[in-house]
RNA sequence: CGGGGUGUAGCUCAGCUUGGUAGAGCGCUUGCUUCGGGAGCAAGAGGUCGCAGGUUCGAAUCCUGUCACCCCGACCA
């Protein structure tokens, strides 16, 4: 039997069918708003496996729960904030032109076996098998797909370009699921791909995505900076990332105010040193340094700092041996960068120690430049340095005053390291903060790695075939709601910013078995907040009031509005706001102007 | 994959060293009293102690295996 779902808003809750009392009608509302009806779950104590504060509050809130390792269930709650992320998503790709679609979330290997990313993608990808014995993948990202759907539906320049998207489950066999939705393996991912005639074209729709892309981060009231990227395997020529700030962040990003470079800390580059360096001041010694081993032990042995030493790292090289590679004490290797120093092979691996015992006759903690027999590269800082130390490629003995050019040759020198905190901008702009980031978008120019390996042609204006040029543009849909919270939230749980929240309106009745007239007003208040469009979680549970209200703050609605008895005699309401605290007694007739005003536009619908 | 850790009630955990009838707090149910910031009292429901073997008169506890989960690392359009 099929509900009629006439019911509207404010009316008498009868719909027509029998509904024994145990059981209210659940069509009463648009949605079921009040928490006598929706089977809220909070928890006070924090669940055990939860690592960070946004899986913490998300469980503790009701809004996902666990079903295996990175795999999570979108409880009501959960879900209405996911909707809200996707709704915006969605308005902001379809006014900058894009078109949606839904791609099939199993794929066939064929599509990825014709890129060869069958073979490269790894374990990453979750294969599976059909009953017919034939080989599938449960989709991580779509390139193979849509190319595929390009080229059977593309045939002309004119149709061009074209930019699909869908938003749909994706699956990545993460080796290391954490952080709940920010790192799960099953995940709610937008990607886009758009297809071009020729490079201005692609620029075109790459700087309309970019901008796409400020406009949802900016609506979703996230703090965020877009960074240059690695463009990683994907490929291609220009790639930038958006970045959530947040402590959390597993990566790390790089900004300058003074002249807006922006990019990820991976990518950032360090140039050599503008002055020159300083001069020689003490004679080369050896000095004995039994079971000293790393940067910090030799820097408390011999006291000085780990500016002065000099780090020594052995890495495998492209010939098959291996290549020194020089950087000063205190700084950290970036592999990417490394991976492109001459000799180096790809991708970078360290070499065994065992393998650097034999071929240097020396212990890992004891290697220095002075008289390897390696192959060297060195950071430009650490060719800036003077009176270094490093290791004297004999176990526990280190060198001291070493100087550059009197005591050993200049290596090659070769950007090397991970910029830091108060590092000149290669903008020129001053110096750059270096703060942590979650990654909720990237857009990347593949160019025509999909294309050409896939033939996605279209006939150019002369009748010849072109290959497309191609464009894809990911946002990571279910991890903003967990980047989210770690931007926003307190002592007492979640601080929704209003775009994301599941309720825009919270409204609390106090003892509701206590006086009618406050349960009379609560509903009047109810309903004309719904007529007036806002969606209101109403919590007509008969709790303490203290119950209540913490799970208003754990769950954590932008605005909080209580009817009891007390203000109901003289007319009023409280309301109180979330973020802020602040509270204010208003008329129960003034509560929906008094919002109009604290609010941005109701939504529609 | 390497290293470390944990599996006992829905949740957080104790009990295990030294084997002897399964525990606490929170949550849940019922009643009474309460009621504007996570109430009090009383009475309840709820666990084949992850699973499988083994030792033993007897195993949550000891042994072996196995599975799951978590943390660190490597990895990560």
């Amino acid at each position: 039997m099929k509900h009629p779902d006439t019911a509207a808003r404010g009316q008498d809750p009868s719909c027509g069918l029998e509904c024994r009392p145990r059981y209210p009608c659940p069509v009463r509302d648009p949605f079921v708003m009040r928490l006598t009806q929706l089977p809220l779950t909070t928890l006070k104590e924090t669940p055990a496996d939860a690592e960070i504060i946004s899986h913490q509050l998300m469980l503790r809130a009701g809004l996902v729960r666990r079903l295996s390792s990175g795999l999570f269930t979108w409880m009501p709650l959960g879900l209405r904030v996911l909707r809200r992320v996707e709704r915006i998503v969605r308005e902001e790709m379809n006014r900058a032109g894009a078109l949606e679609i839904l791609m099939p979330a199993v794929q066939p290997a064929e599509l990825w076996q014709e890129t060869g990313r069958w073979d490269l993608y790894g374990d990453l990808l979750l294969r599976i098998r059909d009953r017919h014995e034939r080989d599938y993948c449960f989709a991580p990202t779509a390139e193979e797909v849509a190319t595929e759907i390009a080229r059977r539906e593309l045939r002309s320049y004119r149709q061009l370009p074209v930019n699909y998207y869908q938003i749909n489950t994706k699956f990545r066999d993460e080796i290391r699921p954490r952080f709940g939705v920010m790192r799960a393996r099953e995940f709610v991912m937008k990607d886009a791909y758009s297809f071009h005639l020729d490079q201005a074209s692609l620029d075109a729709t790459y700087d309309t995505m970019a901008d796409a892309y400020a406009r949802i981060f900016t609506r979703l009231g996230l703090r965020f900076r877009k960074v240059d990227a690695d463009g990683g395997e994907i490929g291609g020529s220009r790639s930038q990332e958006f970045h959530v700030l947040a402590d959390s962040g597993e990566d790390r990003i790089a900004w300058c105010e003074g002249d807006s470079y922006a990019a990820n800390v991976e990518m950032a580059p360090t140039a050599p040193a503008d002055l020159p360096r300083p001069p020689a001041t003490q004679s080369l010694a050896r000095i004995a340094t039994p079971g000293v081993r790393s940067i910090d032990e030799v820097a408390a042995f011999l006291q000085v700092s780990a500016t002065q030493c000099l780090k020594t790292l052995v890495v495998e090289g492209t010939d098959g041996g291996l290549i020194a590679l020089l950087l000063r004490g205190d700084h950290a290797l970036n592999p990417i960068k490394a991976e492109r120093a001459p000799g180096v092979a790809r991708p970078l691996k360290l070499a065994s120690p065992e393998r650097i015992l034999t071929v240097t006759g020396a212990p890992v903690g004891s290697l220095g430049p002075v008289t390897l027999k390696l192959p060297q590269v060195a950071d430009h800082s650490a060719l800036h340095l003077a009176d270094f130390v490093c290791g004297a490629n004999v176990a526990d003995a280190h060198l001291t005053g070493i100087n550059w050019e009197r005591d050993l040759p200049l290596p090659t020198a070769f950007d090397l390291r991970n910029v830091e905190n108060g590092d000149p901008s290669p903008g020129g702009g001053g110096a750059l903060t270096i703060a942590r980031g979650i990654e909720v978008g990237h857009i990347f120019q593949l160019g025509d790695k999909y294309s050409r390996s896939m033939h996605a042609v279209v006939l150019d204006q002369d009748g010849k075939e072109r290959v497309m040029t191609m464009g894809c543009y990911g946002i990571g849909v279910s991890r903003i709601v967990g980047a989210a919270i770690e931007q926003n939230h307190d002592a007492n749980g979640i601080v929704w910013p209003e775009p994301l929240s599941p309720f825009d309106v919270i409204l609390i009745e106090i003892n509701p078995k206590k006086s009618e007239a406050a349960t009379a007003a609560a509903n009047t208040l109810y309903n004309e907040l719904q007529n007036a469009g806002y969606e209101v979680l109403f919590d007509d549970r008969d709790a303490r009031p203290g119950v209540k209200f913490a799970d208003a703050d754990l769950v954590g609605i932008p605005h909080r509005i209580v009817v009891g008895e007390r203000g109901v005699k003289e007319g009023k309401a409280e309301y109180r706001h979330r973020q802020s605290g602040t509270e204010e007694q208003v008329g129960l007739t003034d509560v929906l102007d008094f919002l109009r005003a604290r609010r941005e536009v109701p939504r529609q619908g």
